[in-house]
DNA sequence: CGTTCACCTGAACACCGTTCACTATACTGA
DNA sequence: TCAGTATAGTGAACGGTGTTCAGGTGAACG
């Protein structure tokens, strides 16, 4: 309403993220549509088109920011534990936001060994140093589970928000951490004894 | 052509299916529309409603198809060898069709306890006995391993199907059939040791 | 003062899932 | 033989989708 604000700033890359993460919340995936996306915004659809060249980019984007938020854990003193940590992490961030594992995972936010959390993983089991050939293998399992785990979960909070059973999403999210420390624990187990520290 | 066959016999549920699995084959998943499907059966759109509820419906008998193939395996000698070779076999199945692992994912194929692919897993894990919760358990985390591995891996294929990088799917399957391989090792090395038998 | 650039508008295109009234064929029992 | 019913499909429409494109608007700069 102030005249000030007329153009106070534009929108941004980053701050259009911030918008589609809100906004991803409310609707979920299959729902978040560039045109309501631009509604909320305050804006005509094709404006987002000069932030991004396609919704795919913009989702990666959201994607990006998704695992970007799983911060980097205090070390814990032997490397299971640094692992477990770091993976939790990863996790949590995931289930932070709805339908963060598909998003994610439909996005090739995690194409190669360029990616943040693949790295964080992969050093983490190398105690610390460099990861080599084997660390970074084992890293891409982890991260395989974390994925599959997180969307499967996710998958079944979906299932129960409109749905048959009643659930709560925090109940099932704590349902099924047990599954995860598991799932952690039986990979770890598979490992080579880690180096002392 | 001929006069014939005019109605020879009606489309049916499972024909329905099995084009669009071949059409899945074609498209890919996100390019997969009914109004497409309707075009190769040679029918109207609104024709396919009389068969399944909604997409999601349809949708859900191609994923059933898809893990119905893991044909189950002569069984080996020992647990781990067993629960390899159903979790191969599931493997299999999901990298057999483009895009299988995310459609089996985007659909609760897997949802409950109430799923085939888990219940041989389990089975397999009890030494063929009636799996306890300790089996199900077991089987829920190396599902949700070999899901987001397979996941990966066709997202891999897809990034490199119209991609960058030059590679064909059979070598990628084959490249990351050693991660998968280790990831089962791991998993299966956080097991109590398997009773003899 | 004119040009350039960042940002956005408005309209259109082709396609999407789904609904609905209606039709045509086949089987069934009186 | 004829009415009735279930099966399978038509054709048109509704509202929504991602994306493109020509053009506009304002601020910044030389």
């Amino acid at each position: 309403m102030d005249a000030r604000d007329a153009r106070p700033d534009r929108h941004t890359r980053d701050g259009i993220v911030d918008t589609a993460l809100a906004l991803l919340e409310q609707t979920g995936l299959p729902d978040l549509s560039m045109r309501k996306l631009a509604t909320t915004l305050g804006v005509q659809p094709s404006a987002l088109y000069w932030h991004f060249e396609n919704k795919q980019e913009l989702l990666a984007a959201v994607a990006d920011r998704i695992v970007a938020a799983a911060t980097p854990v205090a070390r814990g003193d032997d490397r299971d534990a640094e692992v477990t940590a770091v993976a939790s992490a990863l996790r949590d961030a995931l289930l932070a936001h709805r339908d963060g594992a598909e998003t994610v995972l439909s996005t090739q936010a995690l194409g190669l060994g360029s990616d943040a959390a693949h790295t964080r993983l992969a050093t983490a089991l190398a105690g610390g140093a460099d990861p080599d050939e084997d660390a970074r293998s084992a890293a891409t399992v982890i991260l395989q589970f974390i994925l599959g785990h997180a969307s499967l979960v996710q998958q079944r909070i979906q299932a129960a928000r409109f749905g048959a059973f009643p659930a709560g999403e925090a109940e099932i999210v704590d349902a099924t951490s047990a599954d995860f420390a598991r799932g952690l624990r039986m990979l770890l187990a598979g490992l080579p004894a880690p180096v002392a520290r």
